[in-house]
DNA sequence: GTTGTCCTTTCAATCGATTGCAAACCGAGC
DNA sequence: GCTCGGTTTGCAATCGATTGAAAGGACAAC
């Protein structure tokens, strides 16, 4: 037999190979009943020795899917610092993982997005089967909106009061109340909250924060909230303005390790020592936290898990499941940072 | 006339609404010089008015296209540790970015690969118009073959002897020698280089620290070329084992900043003082690198434009253009972990 | 009135698959 | 030999667009 003549690309070549029609090479390459196992082990036997592998995007374009989820990034559009975090490398690859695991395609959508809403007719939405956001920036309620279209999408943030999609995210009050309980539980007793309450999920930590506050007798004061933006240089310009404010603490809490290490950096440039005058307590346990100066302490969250979580409900939404949200645990671990003893160098 | 009747989403029914064909309707969306201009904005204003927007995948069907990039992520396949160095995060954003101008969507394709060969039939490539490869890994030879089948294709790495594809690189030899007779040009004289050497980039940085040696007039000692993993946990067990051997040195030029940063916090674990008793120089320029204590010097490489370089290189090859390899500039950005005098604050 | 020319529009094939329905086949039973 | 039932296979429409070739229409020249 000649060695496959001009190479088979399309379906119809592999049926007028094995003389039959299209259709039953169809149904035979996707064991359908109808076809007889002889047929079908011919068929396949050709597909194998031809080297034909069907077009996928044939199949989905007849099908009117495409099996692509859009991951949706949203960026603080006041930094044009595209999420620099990397939080959100280890969430991308949790999601990737899954993805690639349930055979579908990663469109990373990463556009600067003041208004979610525009996206309904954009190609995010329309070139995939589903959607994922991460974060909810003050997009609520025009994550509603988009919600109530009916496309599958899942968010990760956190959970407000008048929410109608689903969501997945971590637990981000109890968090908060871990970091700050345990600095209280060292001693300390003059807590700083940094970072940016309007955000949802910062808003939960600091709610945790204040619960803490409560629970050891301690009162709040309004200036020890720091507004402090998510990207480093605007973080550092932010911890300089509180130094010379002149406010006083002997703790930080803050909303991620990166801002919790440009903290570190810019106490210390200023004089300060982390932890014996102020110690420091970070979000989301970054690969880096262990391995700064001193080792950072920070609350962790299973991101990578996260991230099959959130593919296994967006794809749940398009098999048309119900699907609840899911909340994910979080751990507080123990650095010196936070003033906790020096632990013993596995060598 | 009835608002919308039905939503209008297919060109035939466009087509309807306006009383001509659908080939007419599809012409004078795409300005075709065929159509009368009358016609034109008839079918331009009903499609307006009905929203209808056009399928693009079935007309990137039609048109035997994806208007979709995949960029691959080469992994170690020795820590499953996927893509964790924020220098990934960045060349992803600039990639991202440049891609959405260019109206092309971008596909993570970010499989453990062990052999790039077997991605020649998958969706990665056969679901996209063109490839980014981020890092050679050791697959020079494969990446030749892959090349060789005429798909369009742009690789991130260093140069290599009989390499057949489209290449975009930093300036790898010149930052290894910038790296390193900046230490030497402190006085130091016992440099030691951390790094995988296997890897085409590393081995280009190694060949320009051998080169600022030989200048200086310094013999090399094979002991203090140290074999570290870019995987910031086996980085730190190679730099205890490093210790553990009593290799003597004063300072180190490191492959990326994660494995900088991971050294400076193990020899401080172990009691050196950087930059004191050593001094350490990384690769990358990592925002995080302003902010570590000390804060670290580092090869900076204006990884935003190589996004933009690798993008359009294999915008040009899809368009049948002939593309050469870029090469670009790298700048070393001094701070104290290399012994430099500390600076003054910007408060 | 016929013909030629130019401008505009339509016809119909095409991209590569899936699938409802009709047709062919095959052996058995009468 | 004919019909029946069940199993296989084929026909043709369909997804939503693009595009070469052919047709239609308007107008001027002869």
């Amino acid at each position: 037999m000649p060695p496959a003549q001009h190479k088979v690309t399309t379906l119809q070549q592999l049926a007028d190979l094995a003389g039959v029609s299209r259709a039953t090479a169809s149904r035979a390459l996707s064991d359908s009943t109808l076809i007889s196992d002889k047929t079908k082990s011919k068929l396949r036997s050709l597909a194998q020795k031809h080297n034909y592998r069907i077009n996928e995007r044939a199949r989905d374009f007849r099908l009117q899917r495409s099996r692509v989820i859009s991951v949706v990034f949203m960026l603080d559009n006041q930094s044009q610092q595209h999420m620099s975090d990397p939080f959100f490398l280890e969430m991308l690859g949790g999601i990737a993982d899954s993805l690639a695991q349930h055979d579908y395609d990663l469109l990373l959508a990463h556009a600067p997005i003041d208004n979610v809403e525009h996206l309904r007719d954009s190609r995010v939405f329309r070139n995939a089967d589903g959607v994922i956001f991460i974060g909810q920036g003050e997009q609520h309620e025009r994550l509603n909106a988009l919600a109530a279209q009916g496309r599958p999408m899942v968010i990760w943030g956190s959970k407000l009061p008048d929410k109608r999609y689903c969501l997945v995210g971590g637990e981000n009050e109890h968090g908060g109340y871990l970091a700050a309980s345990h600095l209280l539980g060292l001693g300390r007793r003059h807590l700083a909250f940094c970072g940016r309450i309007d955000l949802p999920e910062v808003a939960a930590r600091y709610r945790g924060y204040q619960r803490a506050l409560a629970e050891f007798g301690i009162a709040e004061h309004a200036d020890r909230v720091l507004d402090v933006p998510f990207d480093m240089r605007r973080a550092q310009a932010a911890f300089c303005e509180v130094l010379e404010r002149r406010v006083r603490f002997d703790a930080a809490v803050c909303a991620s390790d990166v801002m919790a290490l440009s903290a570190i950096a810019t106490l210390s440039e200023a004089g300060m020592r982390v932890p014996e005058d102020i110690a420091v307590v970070g979000y989301d346990d970054i690969g880096l936290a262990a391995y700064s100066r001193p080792p950072l302490t920070s609350v962790r969250q299973n991101i990578r898990w996260a991230g099959r979580v959130l593919v296994e409900s967006v794809l749940g939404l398009i098999n048309g499941e119900q699907v609840g949200d899911t909340s994910l645990a979080s751990t507080l671990i123990v650095r010196r940072s936070c003033g906790a003893p020096p632990r013993a160098t596995a060598s």
